[in-house]
RNA sequence: GGGCAGGUGGUAGAGCGGUCAAUUACACCUGACUGUAAAUCAGGCGCCUUUCGGCUACAUAGGUUCGAAUCCUAUCCUGCCCA
């Protein structure tokens, strides 16, 4: 059985629908991965995700490492028996701390030292370092340790970082392969993917990718995208690295995105998503919706149907103009807020600072997501994905 | 009836002669958020004005002073203590 099955390939676009088979079970593609950094997606419980059809999470090496140590995560029987969730998990390699904490870290040839915010104390995350922690984890889907700097892209900067990447690249198969061959790991049927750098610079993106398929991954990522860069340089980069990777291995887009933004990046040939965007953006009260539940110039709303290609837009909960509306927050929704709740309800948790405002708000905003990748599977399967992109648009 | 301490912007509570339209917190309003140092962060929050600036304000009424939320007098009100 091929690790990855393409089951439909939209015509008029790079998007496809597959399915990936790792250890813990199959991966309907496109897919979004909800976001469990620490082992938890925030204020969600396993069963719920499942329930809503989240095939896979992504849990974070840097911070599992940091607490509770992966060495626990193993006594524990891996991360999936320690958090109770029984399906895929994809790891980040800890390659996004190295750009997000800037501040308290310094990149070096063996790997990046880290100064911990817990402790104060140090240490260097190397790529070999990195796949021991996510073979302790046990995750299906591991992740090289990668190097990017961050926004503006400077071309020999990002040179530079897929050169580097690419010698981490290497020892992190070696590390990987000694693990797979010499060990005991907690996860035998882990896969190490490569992750293609090069910013917006299409010679750099089709370097990285090339560097990246000699290794023989079979599955790749693209990063160093969404760092504060405009919406089209993102599209550049992710058009130029595509190209070059095997249309037989799953592609996933690290750290995307918006709605909008996964959808084109569907009709490039991403085929799956992380983004805490859902997750964090519901903490703050930042609601998503079906473009057909937001009042009509008529006033009506229209109920959403099952194949709709509606589009979207977001409210902020706390605004004044929810404090007396009694109605849900999105009328085409099928989340337990949705069904049960209004807006003025739901504002009103929030004002007083109820944990159930978050967890309500989260279920919610995971539901959109994962209801959106249905969507875009079933529109490619009926061959409409087209004229669904086209109603999803920048907002 | 006497003594003491007070009355500051939605609330609490700083300020105690000029740099005060008034620190700070909370509340309130708005915005940001893309491989999570994020249940976080930023801005606004007397009135008019795009800015500059102007106006009205620190219980009330007078007064001292070049200048008062800040000092003085009276009045009203609040809390505590003694009768």
């Amino acid at each position: 059985m091929p690790y990855f099955d393409i089951l439909k390939k939209d015509p008029g676009s790079q998007a496809r629908t597959g399915t990936i088979h790792t250890a813990h079970g199959d991966i309907q593609t496109p897919a979004f991965l909800p976001i469990g950094t620490k082992g938890a997606v925030k204020s969600i419980t396993s069963e719920e995700l499942k329930f809503w059809g989240a095939d896979i999470i992504l849990a974070n090496t840097y911070h599992l490492w940091q607490r509770p140590g992966d060495a626990l995560v193993y006594k524990a029987g891996g991360l999936h028996k320690f958090m109770g969730w029984q399906g895929p998990i994809f790891t980040d390699s800890g390659g996004f701390q190295v750009f997000s904490l800037a501040k308290m870290r310094k990149v070096m040839e063996v790997g990046v030292m880290f100064q911990f915010d817990m402790d104060g104390r140090s240490e260097i995350l190397s790529p070999e370092k990195s796949v021991d922690i996510q073979a302790n984890l046990g995750s299906d889907i591991a992740l090289i340790l990668d190097d990017f700097p961050g926004y503006p892209f400077e071309y020999e900067r990002s040179k530079e970082s897929i050169a580097l990447t690419k010698r981490w690249a290497e020892r992190a198969i070696r590390e990987h392969q000694k693990i797979v061959i010499d060990g005991d790991p907690v996860n035998p049927g882990q896969k190490l993917w490569g992750i293609v750098q090069g910013a917006s610079f299409p010679d750099l993106r089709e370097q990285s990718a090339k560097d990246m398929v000699a290794f023989g991954f079979e599955g790749f990522a693209i990063g160093g995208v969404a760092v504060g860069e405009p919406h089209e340089e993102m599209m550049k980069a992710v058009s130029y690295a595509l190209p070059h990777l095997p249309e037989t291995a799953p592609r996933h887009l690290l750290g995307v995105g918006t709605p909008f933004d996964i959808v084109r990046a569907t009709g490039l040939g991403c085929d799956t998503f992380d983004c805490v965007i859902p997750t964090r953006e519901a903490r703050h009260g930042r609601l998503y919706i079906s473009a057909v539940s937001s009042p009509s110039p008529s006033g009506r709303g229209v109920r959403g149907e099952g194949n709709t290609t509606e589009g979207y837009s977001t409210i902020n909960i706390n605004n004044e103009k929810f404090k007396e509306d009694f109605t849900p927050v999105d009328n085409g929704c099928d989340c337990y807020l949705c069904l049960n709740h209004t807006k003025s309800y739901l504002r009103h948790l929030f004002a007083t600072g109820e944990p159930l405002a978050i967890r309500l708000a989260t279920m919610h905003n995971l539901k959109f997501y994962l209801n959106l990748m249905a969507k875009i599977r079933k529109a490619i399967t009926y061959d409409y994905f087209g004229e669904m992109a086209t109603n999803y648009k920048e907002i």
